[in-house]
DNA sequence: CTGAAAGCGCTTACAG
DNA sequence: CTGAAAGCGCTTACAG
């Protein structure tokens, strides 16, 4: 059988198609009476609005996009995206959009899909994630005028809302929070270097050991894969001024470094404390299960969707500041030694 | 400026609207000298051919479409569908087909989507992963005639296309491995196991086991969380006949289960050994790292994915047999204690 | 080889 | 409150 249209339900309702549009789409213009027997054939029927034809004329594509250009050997570990997509889609599916997503290798990429997206009207609008320093994305989205939200910065997207969370507020509590344990050689073992909130971080994180008057405050710029993780915390451990304590940028970097320092003799937390970023299951999956700073991503995500849906809407947007990671002590953490 | 359509070609080409589509898709009926003609003022003006009106007009709508029936928080951590999807990517991208994500609580809801997808004419086939005994959804499928192409299995999927790699096998083969090792307690921690390649596995371990003459072959059932995994590896080591050896299904919870030993005062390898499965970074990231079934779930996806672009394009599909997972020796195998 | 036209299934002014 | 019609931007038989 082949799939219903609004001309099959008119045909079986004897109204016009026009009126089955309206009615279907809660438009004034059909009486209740009407409306309601017309909803209850398109329901019989099993009816679904084609949405190519929907679109076409002049309705949205009732669907955003996604790209993500990170390898996707980090994508498969990195437990961040699939939290935030889960908040994404608990957002959309509630108003039937759909989520379109694309894997790129670069941020130049990036723009191209966007370009072909849009002029293709594939999507109503996008997620833009990890915002560098002068990002190419920023202006090709204003050009285009395709409606955006940025997850992560803040930076200057110009008239494009962001959803972000104080990074700089969590690093500094997590710091002072080793420093009230008696550490004063904290390390960092970072994500990208180019990404915006990377780079907020490592500021802050600097800033905050020179108040304390920490005799040294060292960042070692790993990209979020276990490997770098591993090979950066090796070399803090080998280092001569040996770290107490190292804060990791995601929490895959972290349960690699919690590995390394073990391989190496070094208990956790008694010789070294450790403390992760973004707090998901795997931070409760090792042992000792590690002391993170953690936040609600799909809650995070879940606002990003709905900004994103209000762009869409022509709806007035203000940036969000989501709720700051908070520090979540568990049993990687500990006074130094000695 | 608006977004350019052919129209806007055709004008400045001096052809017609039709002239322009059978340049840009490479019909016959207009000489080279158009087409190339056509082709660069279309590159010029940057023009992408509106994927609504094409649909509309009887041609596909270059969409896949994938549910995902599994909670977020399993999801998140899971390294397995961040692996396919990325498979899959790599071949849709290269025929410029999008990928449409849906997150969804039951095989029951999956169903609805399939079909609000199909009567919205929003997918052109879908990918159907965790085939289940007695799966709600293939009769569904076959009633829409929805092309699709079923990952796992194998099973029944009637006129469906599958893509499947023999789990029995790897059991086989990690089974025999450790027996070679010395071990004759080896216990199990499975998946959900109401999915069809659970059973599978569970069928060829017992099967195995008891052809090797071990006295004892438990299968303890978890869910793939690393909660699930750490509870039944505590129940295993606290059981009277404890397993020097353990396989599990996936490597969430053989890193759990790892954990939960070390808690224990128990030496990987010396006193447990442990094969996760699923050979992900994460087996990498712990010390020992662990021995694995390896399998390269990229390319699972990228074959899944060349079916259901031919089953969609209605070329003769067959099933196929990926290639199985091979034990991947690290360290957390050795023979058992005594 | 090329042009004019119908049609895909909706939405939305425009008349009655 | 309702109907008839135009139009969205393509594709594809059908004539020339």
């Amino acid at each position: 059988m082949k799939r219903p249209t609004i001309a099959d339900i008119a045909l079986r309702a004897g109204v016009s198609k026009g009126a089955v549009s309206y009615a279907l789409n809660g438009q004034p213009g059909v009486s209740e009476a009407t409306r309601e027997r017309i909803i209850a054939i398109a329901r019989e029927i099993g009816f679904n609005p084609n949405s190519a034809a929907r679109a076409l004329s002049g309705a949205k594509a009732a669907a955003v996009g996604l790209t993500l250009s990170r390898p996707a050997r980090i994508l498969s570990v990195e437990p961040f995206f699939m939290g935030l997509i889960s908040g994404f889609e608990a957002e959309l599916a509630s108003r039937s959009y759909a989520l379109t997503l694309q894997l790129v290798d670069s941020p130049e990429q990036e723009v191209e899909v966007y370009r072909r997206w849009w002029g293709e009207r594939r999507v109503d609008g996008v997620f833009v994630s990890d915002l560098r320093d002068g990002d190419v994305r920023i202006p090709v989205l204003q050009e285009l005028q395709l409606p955006a939200v940025v997850i992560g910065g803040p930076g200057e997207t110009g008239s494009i809302t962001q959803v972000w969370s104080d990074d700089a507020g969590a690093v500094a509590e997590a710091v002072r929070y080793l420093s009230a344990l008696g550490h004063r050689r904290i390390a960092r073992v970072s994500g990208m270097a180019e990404l915006l909130h990377t780079r907020a971080r490592g500021q802050a994180f600097d800033e905050v050991c020179r108040t304390l008057g920490f005799e040294s405050a060292v960042t070692v710029a790993a990209d979020y894969t276990g490997e770098e993780g591993g090979r950066a915390t090796r070399q803090l451990l080998m280092s001569a001024s040996r770290p107490t304590a190292v804060i990791y940028d995601n929490d895959v970097m972290a349960v690699a470094g919690l590995s390394v320092a073990q391989e190496m003799g070094l208990r956790v937390p008694a010789d070294l404390s450790i403390v992760a970023w973004d707090d998901s299951p795997l931070c409760r999956l090792v042992h000792p299960p590690l002391t993170a700073l953690s936040r609600d991503i799909a809650d995070y995500g879940a606002q990003a969707a709905r900004q994103l849906l209000d762009a869409i809407a022509e709806k007035p947007v203000d940036d969000i500041e989501a709720a700051p990671a908070r520090l979540t002590p568990r049993g990687s953490t500990a006074p130094p030694p000695g």
